[in-house]
DNA sequence: AAGTGGTCTAGACCACGAA
DNA sequence: TCGTGGTCTAGACCACTTA
């Protein structure tokens, strides 16, 4: 009788969005207390504290003392700014992506990489370069760089890389949990090279975009450089909150 | 013998924050076991993993069962993406930043901003519009719609834009709280307006950007269209692990 | 005054990692 | 096998909101 391995709070948290997302809970409305939840879930109060606590996670509500707990708007229940690759952020809209150029090799990290991964100069390094097509023609040239010992025999997954998003083949192929990526977003014209690589006249507007890509541990370990055909794409970011105050106590 | 109202846990969370920031517990190493901390805090284990649960919120820490709470690297542990306006941003990096046009009149709501705010088509609507200066020269032109029901007599602060951001004065002048907003970011090339206002010349990269900012409760309540000249301006992202799959429990 | 979420305790058993 | 963090219970008192 398998009762499956999944924690009881979050089942209950399961079933509690089910019912916010099916609009059995509206917005703005109370959910029932704590104590009516550990009842009908025959759950301790503390269990369901947890399961309440991965909902505010989700934005899905917000708690009042003495009041209760409120379903939020859903327009503000979005989704926070995820490491995405360029790919999975257009499939997500519902566009077809194809890969047309490909190569993997490794090389000598360039002073700039080899900074950001904290490895020695002239340290070898795995390059991916791959033109991204959309609708027909292409709308951008992403060049990464990955550490080998994170990816041993990386050239041999090339082909997975024509479906696949690189980040997935990351998790999928090698295990690896992306923790936190800082990315640099910046506009420029197309040049001679930039024209020749996306089959674009010279002078239109394109964004650069640096990102660095860290594991678990706080290890620098992927750089990822695009530049992206400014008048097929949009960046859209998630913002949260006003900076923290440096609060203290006062004893 | 006053005993402070802020709650053991968060006590035990300021001072463990203070111990890593000052370098007794170094990055990589291990924290006390639960149990161990919660001997030396005379706590029960509840309280201290709420302690922890805050550390891990600011991203000092992250868990390994089996193996212990571990210190993260500094590096990792940035910031996400605040709610800041343009000149927050730029005097963060230590620029000076001066306002050069400023308007602030009511006008009827245009469609696409009574849409994002939820207004009824030429309802009355705060714009305000300001010219940036950096460096003495115009690098964004930043225009605002704000619902006059939050911001009563805004009019009459107007001089108060001159030196703080606007979300600064939102703040202190109406204590709204801001909760969370979505920026859409996309470059094209100045026309003869943007040549106009902003003093260059034409075909120069420009971002564009709309934001909505919302409040706690989910009501939209600002709009924030702005130019930006890209070639003194980049923006920042920081990103935070991956997409959630949609796991369903089997049974 | 009654009901809500916030904090806290003292225990228990489990799953995982390392020795 | 042992120590770690993960889950869970049953109870308690407090702070806040609303009536």
């Amino acid at each position: 009788m398998a009762h499956s391995d999944i924690p009881l709070y979050l089942k209950i948290y399961y079933q509690l969005r089910e019912e916010i997302e099916s609009g059995k809970y509206k917005a703005g409305e109370l959910l029932p207390s704590e104590e009516e939840l550990a009842v009908t879930f025959q759950a301790s109060r503390t269990t369901i504290r947890n399961a309440l606590q991965e909902l505010e996670k989700d934005n899905l509500i917000f708690r009042k003392r003495g009041k209760g707990t409120v379903v939020r708007e859903p327009k503000t229940a979005q989704n926070l700014n995820y490491i995405s690759s360029f790919t999975e952020t257009l499939r997500a809209k519902g566009m077809e992506v194809t890969t047309g150029t490909l190569t993997v090799e490794l090389v000598p990290a360039p002073p700039k990489v080899a900074g950001a991964l904290e490895l020695e100069r002239g340290e070898l390094i795995y390059l991916v370069q791959r033109t991204r097509v959309a609708g027909g023609s292409p709308v951008a040239f992403i060049t990464n760089y990955l550490l080998p010992r994170m990816v041993p025999e990386l050239e041999k997954k090339k082909e997975g890389l024509r479906s696949k998003g690189l980040y997935q083949l990351l998790e999928e192929e090698y295990g690896l949990r992306l923790h936190r990526a800082v990315e640099t977003i910046e506009a420029y014209m197309s040049g001679p090279l930039e024209a020749d690589l996306l089959h674009i006249p010279e002078r239109m507007p394109l964004f650069h975009t640096v990102r660095v890509v860290y594991l678990e541990d706080g290890t620098p370990f992927e750089v990822d450089i695009s530049i992206i055909r400014a008048d097929k794409y949009e960046y859209k970011v998630f913002l949260e909150g006003r900076p923290k105050e440096n609060r203290r106590s006062l004893k």
